[in-house]
Order: C-alpha cells, then structure tokens, then sequence
RNA sequence: GGCCCUAUCGUCUAACGGUUAGGACGCCGGCUUUUCAAGCCGUUAAUCCGGGUUCGAUUCCCGGUAGGGUCACCA
C-alpha cells in the first residue's frame, strides 16, 4: 500500500496573509483531498519578535471562510523538544557545530558544517533542478539550542509530522538544497517538492502587503464569497483539461493534478475574480442568497427581490449596498420635481399629465396586482403613443424615487396597486 | 553580481510536432432598452528574439533577451 499522501500549509503569522499565500494553501489542500491524504496547518512562529497572536487567528479565520480545513493543527513552537534533540544529534555526529560569531547579534550560534555537494532534485512541477552547495556556505541552523531557525525546523517538522509533498511557493527553490542537507544529516527521507509559480500584483512584482496586497479576509470583508474565491486562486496558475471554469470545491478536488499547474509566475487580477463572485452568486439557492445578503448586509431582505439582486449584484457588498440605493424604494419615496422632469427634459405639465394618465390606468386593474408583465401590457402601448421617454421616466422615477433603479412595472408588483397610486399622485402633486 | 526558475492575446489560460493558434475576464461595438444593471451577438488582440533538429515547430535542443526568485542569527 502507498504511503498516504500529506500536504501542508505552513505560514509564519507574521502579518496578514494575502491572495498569493492562500493559492499555496488551496493547492496543497486539493491535492491532498483528490490522493485521499491529509492536510495539515502548521504555523511557523520560530521568529518571537515578529509573530502575533492576532496574525495567527487570522490565517485560522481565513482558512475556515475557505472551507481550507486542515486534518491536523501545529504550531512550530509546539515541536521545540524535537529540535532541540534532533539540534544536539547533528552536533554530536558532526554534522552540525557551535560556532563563535565575529559579527552578528550572537556571539555563538548553531552552524550546519557543508559538504560542499551537488543536490538535485525532482521538483514535481520544474523536473530536475541542481544546485551546488559551496555557496552556501556552513550557513546557520539555529541561534542557539532552544531557537532553532526555519531551514532546521521545517525539516524537522515535516519530517515528524509525515509530510510526504511540500506544496510552496517558487520562492522557496532556493531554500531547498540546505534542507535536503540536513534531511540528509539526519538521515530523513526527502519528500517531494512541487514549487508553485508566484503570483504576482498588477505592477508585476511578487504580491506583498508592502505593495498593497489586501489581505484575503478585506476580500471577505468586500463581500466576496469562499466559493468564489476557491474557484479564482485555484484557477490562477493551475488549469484542468477543457473549457469549464467554474467550479465547486468538490469538482476541482477531482480535477486536480500536479502535472497541470503552470510554470510562469502569474498576476492576480480582480477583475476577473469579481467575476467569478458573481457567477457564483447567481448559482446559489434564493434561500442561500438571501440569508447571505442578509448576514452581509446585517439587515433583512425582501425574498422577492433576490432575483433582481443577483442579477445586478457581482459582490454582498454591493447588493447590500442596493438594499438603500436601487432597491430603496421599499422602504418609501421622496420625490424632487427634478427627477421627475429627468433635470428638466421633460417638461412638468407633460410629466403630471402622463401621471394622472397612468393613475387612471392603474385604477382600474385589479387589487391583487398583475405580474410585471402584465403592468408591461398595460402601461406600453399608452407609453408608445405618447413617447415613452416621457411617459415611462416619470412613472419610473414617481415610484422609485432614484435616479437608477428597476423597470416601473417591476417596482409596481413590489410596492402594490395602492402605494403606487399614492406615489403617482403624491409625485403628480409636486410638479 | 553569483546561483536558480520562467517566457502564448492587456490578464488568466488551451495546445502535450501537423489547428484558420481555442476559451475566459476586461476593453470596444451592436442588439434590447424609460434609468442603472443584467442578458444576447460580435470585434480587436498572442506564440520574446536568433540559431539548430525535423517533411513540418507554440511544442524538442542551444544561445541571447526580458522578467522573477534567492543569496539573513525572516519565514
């Protein structure tokens, strides 16, 4: 039987994670799902100084938005009795020295003694790559006894933890021939790499906070959905065979291979992302939708407007947003003869004239309501002949009250034959 | 600079020696239209350059160029 297959994430909480990081996390994730593996979360907070509590519940947070839900939790801090132990067998086999420090903030530290080899190895996605390792010098695997530093405890770590493929980022291609170094030393067994090409920001340059890379919990907080955001990082660098490109998680699960993820480093693009949102909006249940909107947006929602928000909304926020704006009508009009003239265009004797018009239309249609459709019958050919910019903007906005909004007959079937005649006459009024 | 990786429309990508180089996002145009969206239809747009190998290169090899990564007592 095959050795079962382990992924890992394994980020430092050293500030709040980006689209690029958790590229990494999905791709590990999938793979790890689709050879029925495990997929494990490891946070790397070796460096005291610089890691935060809040950082860490962060990448939590985010990972479970994402539905990235690991089989197993550490923190590398957790493992510090292993690399202490695996630290001082490196030095008594001589593999390892303390070494006394000339420069530096230490007068001793940890050097790996280097043999001064060729490694190479297969990286999953690259093939072979081989490094020579003089240039490396006898470089530093800890600062002392009890802090180990990441090239050591990665090793470590994985090694312990039963990692079987290290899904990172291409930026890390260097980093390997030291570890295999020392997984040598210790004689671990090398697991496979798979280097993932970078994402980059639209100036090109490797996504970074400093170069105003939202962290991908902003994203959420813009009113992106995980559905939506799973589809578009696995898609950024990676492409199954066909056209289809949207997917649930399930499906891409099944997808998934090594073997099609790309090479070239690519750019994270929103626009394309607020696309994918939207698509996956529109597919959702109106029940789902709604309850969404409504857990966005912290307010309640007119099941009968789903449709209609679906199909202009591509993010929560902005169909929270409509909730005031287009959709604000629901809650009431006021309307400025300014409007109903569209700003003068049309004059106001012609627009209350079309008003009492249509109100008289309107009276006689039943109490229950018609559809949109049926308003549509009603209204279009007295609108036709009488030109139906004039007719139909101030109907439109006599009931809606805004300058954008639905169609008139939409909004007569959600407010109601009486709210409309009183809207109608009330805006007749004012002009 | 040393070492390493990479290279198809603006962007994400398909092609695994033979295609009019396909799809998607965006852009632009049209249709629809009372507004704003949405929807539908369509257009524009790419194999970095130079050598090989081959009957035939986007595809394989070499070189160049460009971009990126990495050279920490950060991960």
């Amino acid at each position: 039987m095959p050795q079962k297959v382990v992924t890992r994430f394994a980020p430092s909480p050293t500030g709040l994670l980006h689209g690029g990081n958790y590229r990494t996390a999905v791709f590990a994730y999938l793979f790890a799902r689709k050879m029925q593996g495990e997929f494990i979360v490891r946070i790397e907070d070796t460096d005291k100084e610089r890691s935060k509590p809040e950082y860490e519940d962060n990448i939590h947070e985010t990972l479970s938005w994402l539905a990235l839900l690991p089989e197993r939790n550490y923190r590398q801090s957790g493992n510090a009795v292993r690399h202490r132990e695996q630290l001082e067998q490196l030095i008594k086999s001589g593999a390892a020295f303390v070494s006394q420090e000339t420069e530096g903030e230490r007068k001793e530290v940890i050097r790996f003694k280097n043999p001064k080899t060729t490694i190479t190895f297969t990286d999953a996605i690259r093939g072979e790559i081989t490094f020579n390792t003089s240039d490396l010098g006898d470089f530093v695997i800890a600062r002392s006894l009890d802090e180990p530093v990441f090239h050591f405890a990665v090793v470590v770590d994985d090694y312990d933890e039963g990692v079987t493929h290290v899904i990172r980022g291409e930026d890390h291609i260097s980093n390997t021939p030291r570890q295999i170094l020392i997984q040598q030393a210790l004689g671990y067994e090398t697991p496979i790499y798979a280097h993932l090409p970078l994402v980059l920001g639209p100036d090109r340059a490797k996504l970074s906070k400093r170069r105003g890379a939202k962290a991908l919990t902003q994203y959420r907080n813009e009113g992106y959905v995980a559905e939506a955001m799973i589809n578009y990082l696995a898609l950024l660098g990676w492409h199954p065979e066909g056209n289809k490109e949207l997917f649930t998680m399930d499906e891409l699960v099944g997808e998934f291979t090594l073997e099609r993820i790309q090479k070239g480093a690519g750019i994270f693009d929103e626009e394309k992302l607020r696309w994918f949102n939207h698509e996956h909006l529109k597919r959702m249940t109106d029940d789902a939708y709604a309850s969404r909107v409504r857990d966005f947006a912290k307010k309640d929602i007119d099941p009968r407007i789903v449709p209609l928000l679906k199909e202009r909304a591509a993010t929560l926020q902005e169909a929270a947003d409509m909730l005031d704006t287009e959709f604000g009508f629901l809650q009431g009009v006021s309307c400025e003869p300014a409007l109903l003239t569209n700003k003068g265009k049309i004059a106001p004797a012609v627009a209350s004239k079309h008003l009492n018009a249509l109100a008289e239309l309107l009276h006689d249609t039943p109490n229950e309501g018609l559809t949109s459709q049926g308003y549509k019958d009603l209204i279009w050919p007295y609108a036709t002949a009488e030109g139906r910019g004039d007719v139909l903007w101030p109907l439109r906005t006599a009931l809606s009250g805004r300058e954008r909004s639905p169609d008139p007959f939409t909004i007569l079937t959600l407010v109601g034959k009486d709210e409309a005649l009183a809207r109608i006459a009330r805006a007749a009024q004012s002009l």
